[in-house]
Order: structure tokens, then sequence, then C-alpha cells
DNA sequence: GATCATGTTGCTCTTATGAGCAACATTCGC
DNA sequence: GCGAATGTTGCTCATAAGAGCAACATGATC
């Protein structure tokens, strides 16, 4: 293509995309066959010089969607823009909306939901639409009473996204971690408990987040681990946990005897399961979001542009042999 | 239009504009007919869902450049946009690049061509393409002969637009602006200068700039003007100047004195000309811009977004009545 | 300077999109 | 609960845009 093709593929592009003139009227304007500014603008898209953006709250980003499919071998994504959102709250109020609408707007709508807790969670279920759902039967996945502050939040979680599906809750009636491993089992043997438990491994669906490894952790708002806690985990390699459950880069457990104490499905029942939505949004959210996409912790990832092109853009870990033909 | 018929319009977007889908096709996908998804798609770009930018440094904003033209009667506008400029220097060397090819692609192409000096103009004519018009005669339009540092770039500018054009250049032997008025009046009735300035009035096109009342002036640069003459022209209102004369807001020549020293065409011989196309750009000259094109001091400007949305942005200074159909 | 490879042009034919319209649904006042 | 007013739907018909192709130009190679 000569200089002032270029020239003229703009000039068409403006007269069209700008002005809503069709090709022909162009022609007449820049003395060029129809076919000529048809080819013209065809070049000014593949060029690239023509940016269409979708600005709107729930916007998403299908291209990297589809990348993140086919990456990472998921059933599906859900990626929401940055561009035009002010904070990081909005980008978090957003990647929960979508959370809400794709799980809406799935068919066939899940009968058993196994749900975790969170801030991530909380908002997700406040942006479910009444009746989203004909008849939901909700589960709780991991331990969730809170020791102290945020009473009451992981329950209210749950029996939000319930009522809103006209359906029933089955609460975890037990911590999050318990502090002795004897404890754990026996509380775990419990009928009450033991029955929840099953009922959530027949959950169709499983519903979560990811929590990072600092201090702002919703295990160190609710009491569970302590600083310290962190710390160590820390020094362990974390990168971060899901449904209480702490992990490094690799996908593995951290620390075995802490995760012992850790009541609620395990990370193979979640990997397992047919479909397991993690919602993972923002700038600290980028290593563990990595860590649950590459170690098949998830088969539908909910998350913003930024962490999308984060977890893309490392050179392929397997790249692609040069296939003949 | 209801929330989920919103909703459905940005589905409906994301396909047809990010997955190059055809309406059928999100029908089928979003179970609608192809007519509805042809009218959310409607809606959604009359509710300004859709953005759609040119990226190119060639691109103009024909919209703004309409506005201007109808704003403010004037025979053409260019706007260049500063969306992706990285500095003010970009801009300028955009809005001389638009200048050179707005000057290029004129038709008729100009016979006798009447040109000013300066920065901006210097620019302009480095980006004039070689044979840009078949024959054109430049001559100078204002008085031109640098009293320090960069000299001959008036003389440069001219020459340079007029060898691209296979024409000859007609240079004006005289200082811009003279000590006394006496000598003025004696320089221009010199046969030399009396004759160049009578064949700039037979020019069909002027090309010129404007300048800031600032120490950055080319006039304090070439040695015309002192720091502190610039301060007393301030104190008189000055907003900027046009061919070397300084005018205010109402485009009223703010020192007579001063004015009757400076030779070259006059403001009255600038207004009556069939087409002067102005190149002012930038946020310091925007005050000078509103005063040229309110006082049809230009009849086609060449300037930046910006510089066009400030124009534009003040209520109009006649409101249109109400008209009844 | 003949030959071939390559790219460009303006067409025909096909497909996609938009305008206009009658039938239908919904909302509002009474 | 009735009818008018208004908005929505899915169609027919008209227009715009795209795919594919033969003819032509261009420019490199021998």
């Amino acid at each position: 293509m000569t200089d002032s093709d270029e020239l003229l593929a703009i000039r068409a592009a403006e007269l069209y995309y700008d002005d809503d003139k069709t090709q022909d009227e162009i022609g007449t304007l820049l003395r060029l066959t129809r076919w000529k500014v048809g080819r013209l603008l065809a070049q000014a898209k593949a060029r690239g010089f023509i940016r269409i953006e979708i600005v709107h709250p729930r916007a998403r980003k299908l291209q990297l969607e589809r990348a993140l499919r086919e990456r990472f071998g998921l059933a599906d994504a859900i990626v929401i823009p940055v561009a035009d959102a002010r904070d990081d709250e909005e980008i978090q109020a957003r990647c929960a909306q979508a959370a809400a609408d794709y799980l809406a707007s799935r068919r066939p709508a899940p009968r058993v939901l196994g749900v975790s807790w969170g801030r991530t969670l909380h908002e997700v279920a406040q942006r479910l639409p009444s009746g989203w759902a004909p008849h939901v039967d909700v589960v709780q996945i991991n331990g969730g009473v809170s020791l102290n502050k945020r009473a009451g939040m992981a329950e209210s979680t749950a029996v939000a996204i319930a009522r809103k599906a006209n359906g029933t809750v089955r609460l975890l009636p037990s911590p999050a971690i318990l502090e002795r491993v004897e404890t754990k089992r026996s509380i775990e043997r419990d009928r009450a408990v033991a029955g929840v438990l099953n009922f959530a491994r027949t959950a169709s669906v499983y519903l979560y987040s990811a929590g990072v490894v600092t201090e702002d952790s919703a295990h160190v708002d609710s009491g569970y681990l302590t600083p310290s806690d962190i710390e160590a985990l820390k020094r362990k390699g974390a990168v971060g946990d899901v449904v209480g459950r702490y992990i490094n880069a690799a996908g593995e457990i951290v620390d075995s005897e802490l995760d012992q104490r850790t009541l609620g499905l395990s990370l193979d029942q979640l990997r397992r399961a047919a479909t397991g939505i993690a919602v993972i949004a923002g700038r600290p959210k980028h290593e563990i979001a990595r860590a649950v996409v590459t170690n098949g912790l998830c088969t539908v990832l909910v998350t913003d542009e930024a962490t999308a092109l984060t977890l893309l853009a490392e050179l392929d870990p397997s790249p692609s042999q040069p296939h003949q033909q």
C-alpha cells in the first residue's frame, strides 16, 4: 500500500465512520470507485487505524475472553474492560456485576450451587437480580463463621443468593479454620457438618473467589489468621488462597498442617467440579489468578482486562510446535 | 428502552463490532430476530455506547470542522485530534502537516500564494511534498529580514514553498518593523518593496499563522520587539499578532503607532482576501485563535482539537432564535 | 525487450443491512 | 374494564456492502 493510499484510507474512514456517508458517496467525493473505497476501508480496519470501543458499565472484552479460554482450556471466561473505570473499586464492582450476570444467564440454571464467601462473593450476591433462577439450593463449601467483626457476612451471602432464586440454603456451621487438627476431624464427622459437606459435593456449580496473602485477607479480617501467619505463608511461597486453602504458583498446598485444619471442600474436589466459577480481579490478585487458571482450579474465570492481559502476556509455557501442514 | 434491552444491546454490539458477526448470527445466538438485533445496534449507537476513533497521525475531526465552519462562517476548517499525541510539539507538527496536506489538495491550485513567516510556517513548508502544485508564485506578505539569530528563516520558508511547486518567489526586502514611521513610509515607496507589496495584493491565497504576546514571540526572537514591548502590548489588551499586527479580542489594532511602523499587508487587505488560511494551534494560542475567527481574519482555519473545542465551548455570541418550523 | 509473477482495478453476483409498514401488545386516562 | 395512544414486532421491499473473478497494469528476471 502506497503512502497516498494510506492517507486516502484515513480520509475515507473519516467520511464513513464520523460522517456516516456510504462508500458510494465517499467514492464520488474522493474520485474513487466504491470498490476502491471499500478496499481502503478494509485496509484501514486491518491496519488497526479504526478503533471501536464499547463504552458501558456492562461491556465485556470478547477477544480476551476467547484468548483466555484457548490458552488455559477454560469452559468460559468473562473479561470486563478497565479503560473508563475510575478506580479499583469500580473494577471490583463491575466484575461482581459480570459474575452475577453470567450466573443468572447460565442455561441450564444450576440446581445445587456451592458458594464460598468473602468481599467479592458478597458483592456478587448483592447484584444478582431477584428471580435470577427458578429454584436453586445454595450450599456453603467452606467454613463460614466469622470470629469478630463482619459477623454473619458469610451466611448472608449464601442466604441472599438462595433467597433471590426462591431456593433453600444450607450453611456450614463451623469455623473456616480450626485450631487443632483433631477438632477439625471431629467437627467434620458431626452429623450436621458432614451432611452439608456431602450435599456440597453434589453441587453442579461452584462459585468462589480467591484471596491474597496480605493483611487485607478476609481470613485476617475474620480473625482466623494473624498477620504473622500471613508472613509465614508468604515465606512458604503462598500466592493466595482458594476456598480458604493457601497455594503456591504451582497450585500446591504450601502448609499441609494448616490445610488439614481448614474445613471445607478440598482443592481436588473443586478441580473435579463440572463447573467452577472463580471471580478474581484487581492488581493484587494477578498472581493467585495465574495459579488458579494454570492449575485447573476453575472452569470459568470472571476477571478484569488488566488481569487478563497479565495472564496472557507471558510466553506460552508449552510453546506450540510448528506443525507441518 | 428497558434495562434488559440495554444489556442485550451491549451484548449485540460486542458480537457485532468485536467479533464481526452478522446481525443474523447474533440473532440466533441471543435468540432474537435479526431486525431486533439491528434495532438494538442502532440504539447502542444512538445512545453513544459505541465509540469509533480513527487513530492515525493524519486523522482529522470532521465533526468539529463542520461545527467551526457553521459557527464562524468559515469556508473550511481542519481540526486534528490530540487524543494520542504525546506532547505539544507533536500537535504542532501534525497541524503543520495538515496545513500542508490541505494546501496541496486545494483545487484549483493557487497561482499566486502570499505567505507569512515564523516557526509554524517553516514547519508547513518543510512538510509540503515536492510538486505539491504545478506552478505557484510565492510572495511574502510581511517584512521578513531577521535581525539576529535564525537569520534567513523567513526567506527559506517562502523559497521552499515555491521551489516545491516549481514556482518563483518574491521576497519582501525589508524589516518586519521599522524604528520610525518615516522610515517605514519611505521604504514602502521604494520600487522593489512596493512592487512586492503590489504583487502580494494579487495573491489568490494567503497562508499565515498567528503569534502570542509573550517572550516566546517570533518578534522577540527576531529582535524586532523587546520583552518590555511585549509587556506594553499586553497592558493594551493585545491577545496576539497576525502578519505582525497586534490585536485585541475585538480584532482591533492595539497600538496604531507600532502598527504604522509594521511593514506588510494590512489586516483589512487580509480580511478582503478570497482565501486566508490561518494555522493556529496549541494552548497558548487559544485567545488569538478566537480573535482571528470572530473577526473574519481568515476563511480557513487549521487547528487542533483542544483549540477547536475551546472556540466552540462558549455560548453562542448570537444565540439562534428558536424558529417555528 | 519478451516473459512471468504479482498486484490492482472495475465489474457481476450474493449477502447484509436499513426503511417503511401493518399487526399486535402495552399503558394510560377515564 | 374500555378505548385511545403509544411502543414493539416481524415482515416486504430497497439499498449498501462484500466475495469472487477476469482484465489490465507493473515491475522484476533472463
